[in-house]
DNA sequence: TTGTAGGCGTTATCAC
DNA sequence: GTGATAACGCCTACAA
């Protein structure tokens, strides 16, 4: 015992000693291994516990050839868009005895893939969570980050799964709800430029190209930018806006209010995403719902599969799913 | 290079026979030491290049002792007030090359100590944030997570630095910008009865005893908390609410608003936190600032400094700062 | 300045 | 069933 203390760190070895076993039997013991016997399997165990024996990751880790660790990497851990897949895959992962570890890329794109590889090297696996960087990019970088999924996302090739999200089916949904009431000149705040998310929304509104009239508005994805662009909204003589996200529509939402404009009286207003608070705004956001956590579950799913060899399921397209609340509402004069 | 291709990954063993140097050399030149010959360092690192070489993670952690790892462990990985000293503690973690491995404990208190255990075996030092563990057996298990930090709890012993926020100033300074306002009557939606924090803003409005008159609801830590909450706050016959945090007070805006309760000329309303959607409410959510950002930088120069030895700054107590918006107003009649 | 060799703590492959 | 013993890949005295 005074040994182990000196040492600084009870092992396997102390364990054996005390045990009058080999180390080799503690492992098999630790392990759960059915080949040992009852008895000598019982003195193992009571060793290790009057030792206070915990196994070493590193050490294991090194042997096994495994972290038990999945990689988190995302553009922005405040955005709350991405919260509820991280604790999908990490409560996910969990149960089978892996963890999450994320990297906050700090939206600057020359740093994911740095970062991307990085982590990949202490981790098992990858989830990478909307990367910025360009197609090409992406593609040559995957089969060395493998096994990884891709959240939100467009599609690149065929190597790694993604889960993402069908934009284009949820903007549809939302132009059909807004027609539904009345309105005809839509304004679109779109998100960043080099985003392949808003490309995939800007297709979703060319089936009604003879419907509506739309007003794309450049913008972005936070809240700032939904506030600065309430004064274009209004120049626009769109009865109903269609926000990048949820964030910018509450940014747009705050700016309205402080302007006197009533929504949806006045101006119909509507985001994306579905984040927590959407539904606790007032008026209370109408939205296309995405299933955040789910998809952290899947993409648990997907890697847990890749890990044990097996193929993962497809990659999957989410449909969102249309939220009609009170930001929305009858064009005026219609 | 075919043989390192078989073995399935390059070591600095493989490095070493093709620059025609020792492991130990190579070691060297990888860890930047300058006791290496400039010629040879130049053709370890173009051997390390060609072969396409980075060094095992798991090996160095067993060599060092040190993962180079930083656990975060948090009761709902979902909740936005923990979301900025995530932020600050990955991104100041990361400029040391530290990364940050998060679980989320789901509220599961019986959960708590094992999961922080088990964390730390493979991190180097422990995030404790909010821990809703009782007093005893937080105190006896923080020797044995150390080095540690506390975020958002209440002191303990002297044994970990604890970085708290002075929840009961926060409410001093709300209650007296609401007595200010002519407010007498004052309603408060209170936390979690375990919640540490909770009894820490209670002892806030203690100062006021003799001048408020305080009606303290049970409530809860979310939205639905307090929207439920509406009805009780309107029969309390309070003309202000203080909110445990900015959760629930946007909860009770919620209702406030369909039940057309006008904010803040009928009620004012006040929250706890300022998380970032405070400030896009309408109407703005008046609120006391935490610093969280910061809070999670200071958890990693603690961390930093226990790691190398050195005493971590004494723990220090965040006085939030009063942001007065306009969910506040005048008392009715006052 | 560079090489040799032993250790970090486990697991896995053999014999016994 | 159990015990040696060699990996796993890196670091670091110590020696040269």
């Amino acid at each position: 015992m005074s040994r182990s203390r000196a040492k600084g760190r009870v092992t396997i070895a102390d364990v054996a000693t005390r045990a009058g076993v080999s180390r080799a039997t503690v492992s098999r013991v630790m392990n759960g291994l059915p080949t040992v016997d009852r008895e000598i399997s019982e003195r193992v165990l009571k060793a290790a516990e009057e030792l206070n024996y915990t196994p070493s990751v590193a050490a294991r880790s090194l042997a096994l050839g495994r972290t038990h660790t999945i990689g988190y990497i995302v553009p922005d851990l405040t955005n709350p868009a991405f919260h509820g897949a991280m604790r999908g895959l990490s409560l996910a992962a969990a149960k089978e005895n892996y963890r999450v570890l994320v990297a906050d890329t700090a939206e600057r794109v020359e740093e994911e893939a740095i970062l991307a590889v990085e982590s990949r090297r202490r981790c098992d696996a990858l989830v990478l969570v909307a990367p910025r960087m360009p197609e090409e990019e992406l593609r040559r970088l995957l089969p060395e980050l493998a096994p990884v999924v891709l959240l939100n996302r467009e599609p690149t090739d065929e190597s790694s799964p993604l889960l993402g999200i069908d934009w284009a089916s949820g903007i549809r949904d939302l132009v059909r709800h807004l027609t539904g009431l009345g309105h005809r000149r839509i304004a679109y705040l779109a998100g960043p430029p080099i985003s392949a998310s808003n490309a995939a929304r800007l297709r979703g509104f060319e089936t009604f190209q003879d419907q509506i009239e739309l007003v794309s508005i450049p913008c972005g994805a936070m809240f700032s930018d939904g506030h600065a662009a309430a004064g274009q909204v209004l120049d626009s003589g769109a009865t109903a806006v269609i926000a990048f996200n949820d964030v910018v529509a509450l940014g747009l939402l705050g700016a309205l209010h402080e302007l006197g404009v009533e929504v949806p009286d006045r101006l119909s207003v509507a985001g994306f995403d579905d984040i927590p608070f959407a539904k606790f705004t007032s008026p209370a956001l109408t939205t296309a719902s995405v299933p955040q956590l789910e998809l952290g579950e899947l993409a648990w799913e997907s890697l847990w599969a890749m890990l044990n060899n097996r193929k993962p399921e497809r990659s999957a397209m989410f449909r969102p799913r249309l939220v009609a609340r009170s930001s929305t509402g009858r064009a005026p004069g219609a």
